[in-house]
RNA sequence: GGGGUUGUAGGGUAGCCUGGUCCAUCCUAUAGCGUUCGGGACGCUGUGACCUGAGUUCAAAUCUCAGCAACCCCA
C-alpha cells in the first residue's frame, strides 16, 4: 500500500524540465507560469497572460519610475512613411531588411508605403525637427513605451527575439553639444543600472565595437547580463547619435550668438528582454523565483485543515485583512487541493513568501513562514506577522541579487590567448587582453567565431596584457562571450 | 544563410514504417458529487484531439505534394 503510494507521486512530478536543460526550462516555464502564451499562431508572436503581463507592469514602472525624474513620457505614431524612414543612410542600411511595409489600404495600394517602425528615430525627428527652435528648448528627454516589428529571420525566440517587440521603452534626447549629449549617455547607463538592481540582476556595462554599434550612431553603450547557459543577452543600449540624425532630419537650433547651429542626440532603449532575464537570472527548477517588488502576488497563505476548522481559516482570513492594510500583495488560498498541490503551484509561480497556519501554528499563537528562494521554514509569531513579512522583502532582494551577482562573476574567465577563449567560452564570459584596434578585434572574432562585447566599464575592463593578434600590451580587457 | 526532425484533447504521448482492426491509447488537465487536507489525495460519473489545403485510393491519423507552425544541428 504505501509502496504503491509512493510509486504514484514519483510519476506524478515532471511538470518543469530542471534548468540545466535551459531552452527546455524557459519555453516551459513561460507557459506554466503563465507568463506568454507561446501558441500564437504566427511566428515570433506571443501573446502576455494576465499574470505575465502584471509582472511586466510592474517591471516597466519602475522604468516610468527612474525616467520620470528628468523625461517626460509622449507617444508617436507606429507607421513611418517611407520618405522619412529612408532619409538616414546608415540608419536603413541597418534595418532595411527587417522592416515590415504597409502597401494597401483596403483594396488601394498607397502612395507612399508606410513601414511598422523597427525603432522609432524616423518618426520622432521630423517633429524635432518642428519643436527645436532655441538652445533655451534644449534638452528634450523623450522616451515612450511602444511596440516595434522587425523581420526577424534567425530564430524567434520568446521575450528574447520577436517580430513584435511589445515593450520597446526609448528614449530619444537632444542636446546642445556632442559632450552633453555623451554626458546624457552615461546616465543612461547609469539609470539602467539601477534599473537592474531593483530587478536584483546583475549588470556589465560596456562600449560595443565600432563595427557592432547602432546604426547610424556615433558609439553605442550596452547592458549585458549572463543568462544560465553561459550565452550573454544584450538587455539595454544607449546610442550616442552625435549629428548625425539631426544633419538628416534638419534639427536645429538658434544659439546665442544667433547662429543656426546642428542639434545632438542620444536614443536609448531597454525592452521584455528585461523579463526574460528576470525570469531566468532568478528562476530555478521549481518555476519562477520574482523580487518582492515585482511579483504580482508577494504573500500566499496556505491554510491546513484538519476536519471542522473554522479557527484556521478565521485566523488566515484575519492575517489576509492585515496584510492587505500594509499593502501586502496577498492571496488566501482556500481551494480544495491539499497543502502541498498548493505548494508546488505557487512556487511555479515565483510567490516570494508563503505562510502556512495549521492547528500546531494556532497553539503556538503563531505561523509557518517558507521563503520562496531559500526554501527554509521559520516560526513567527503572529502578532509581529506583518513586519517579519516586510523585514524578509528586504532581505530576498538582497539575496537573490548577491546569489545573481557570484554566479556570474563566478562565470568570468580569464584567458591570455585566442585558442584558451575558443575552449572556456562555453563556459561563461571570457576576458581577454586586446589593443583595441579594429583588425585585432575583428580577426580575434573571427577565430573565435564569436563577438566582442567590448571593453567592460571600471574594474573589469582594466589590466595589463598582450593583445594576442599584434601582440602590443595592453591595459584594455575585452570580453567575448556567445550571445542571444 | 544551409541542413534535418516534427505537428494527434489545455499539456505530454500511443498508433503512422506495412492504409481498413481507430466512432483513436495512456498520463495529466478539466466539470459534478462525496470522502480528504503539515510537500503533488482517492472513489464514482462526465468533458475534450488526428495543423491547413490539395492529391492518390473503394478506403487516409497513416502514403504524396504545398502552405503554416515548432524544435534541433551547422555557418
Amino acid at each position: 500500500m504505501a509502496e504503491t503510494k509512493e510509486k504514484s507521486t514519483q510519476e506524478k512530478k515532471p511538470v518543469l524540465p530542471p534548468k540545466s536543460n535551459f531552452s527546455e526550462w524557459y519555453n516551459e516555464l513561460l507557459l506554466i507560469a503563465q507568463i506568454m502564451d507561446v501558441r500564437y499562431p504566427v511566428k515570433g508572436l506571443y501573446v502576455w497572460f494576465p499574470f505575465g503581463f502584471d509582472v511586466r507592469k510592474r517591471t516597466y514602472s519602475i522604468i516610468r519610475e527612474l525616467l520620470d525624474k528628468d523625461h517626460q513620457e509622449a507617444l508617436f505614431p507606429l507607421l513611418i512613411p517611407e520618405n522619412e524612414f529612408m532619409k538616414e543612410a546608415e540608419h536603413i542600411k541597418g534595418f532595411e531588411n527587417e522592416v515590415y511595409w504597409v502597401t494597401h489600404g483596403g483594396k488601394n495600394e498607397l502612395d507612399v508605403k508606410l513601414a511598422l517602425r523597427p525603432t522609432s528615430e524616423t518618426a520622432i525627428y521630423p517633429m524635432y525637427k518642428v519643436w527645436v527652435r532655441s538652445h533655451a528648448d534644449l534638452p528634450i528627454k523623450i522616451y515612450q513605451i511602444v511596440n516595434t516589428f522587425r523581420y526577424e529571420t534567425k530564430h524567434t525566440r520568446p521575450l528574447i527575439r520577436l517580430r513584435e517587440i511589445t515593450s520597446f521603452k526609448e528614449a530619444h534626447t537632444v542636446h546642445a553639444t556632442w559632450d552633453e549629449a555623451a554626458q546624457q549617455v552615461k546616465k543612461a547607463t547609469m539609470i539602467y543600472q539601477e534599473f537592474y538592481r531593483r530587478l536584483a540582476i546583475p549588470t556589465i556595462v560596456s562600449k560595443r565595437p565600432d563595427w557592432d554599434k547602432f546604426p547610424g550612431a556615433d558609439y553605442t553603450m550596452a547592458v549585458d547580463t549572463l543568462m544560465p547557459d553561459n550565452k550573454t543577452l544584450q538587455i539595454g543600449t544607449a546610442h550616442h547619435l552625435g549629428s548625425n540624425f539631426a544633419k538628416t532630419f534638419d534639427i536645429k537650433y538658434e544659439d546665442i550668438n544667433g547662429d543656426q547651429v546642428l542639434a545632438h542626440q542620444t536614443c536609448y532603449g531597454i525592452s521584455e528582454r528585461s523579463i526574460a532575464a528576470l525570469i531566468s537570472v532568478h528562476g530555478d527548477d521549481k518555476g519562477l523565483v520574482l523580487p518582492p517588488e515585482i511579483a504580482p502576488i508577494q504573500v500566499v497563505i496556505i491554510p491546513i485543515l484538519f476536519g471542522k476548522s473554522d479557527e484556521t481559516l478565521i485566523t488566515c482570513h484575519n492575517v489576509e485583512e492585515r496584510l492587505k492594510t500594509r499593502n501586502i500583495r496577498v492571496a488566501l488560498d482556500e481551494t480544495d487541493e491539499r497543502p502541498g498541490a498548493k505548494y508546488y503551484k505557487w512556487e511555479m509561480k515565483g510567490v516570494p513568501l508563503r505562510v502556512e497556519i495549521g492547528p500546531r501554528d494556532l497553539k503556538n499563537n503563531a505561523a509557518t513562514l517558507v521563503r520562496r528562494d531559500k526554501g527554509n521554514k521559520e516560526n513567527v509569531p503572529l502578532d509581529d506577522i506583518e513586519i517579519e513579512i516586510e523585514n524578509r522583502f528586504t532581505a530576498i532582494h538582497e539575496s537573490l541579487l548577491e546569489k545573481a551577482r557570484s554566479s556570474l562573476e563566478g562565470r568570468l574567465i580569464t584567458c591570455t590567448t585566442i585558442e584558451e577563449v575558443k575552449e572556456k567560452i562555453s563556459e561563461g564570459i571570457t576576458k581577454i587582453p586586446w589593443c583595441g584596434d579594429r583588425e585585432c578585434g575583428l580577426a580575434m572574432e573571427e577565430a573565435v567565431g564569436s563577438g566582442i562585447l567590448g571593453i567592460p566599464e571600471g574594474k573589469l575592463g582594466k589590466g595589463s596584457g598582450i593583445c594576442p593578434v599584434c601582440k602590443k600590451e595592453t591595459e584594455n580587457i575585452a570580453i567575448m562571450a556567445k550571445t542571444y
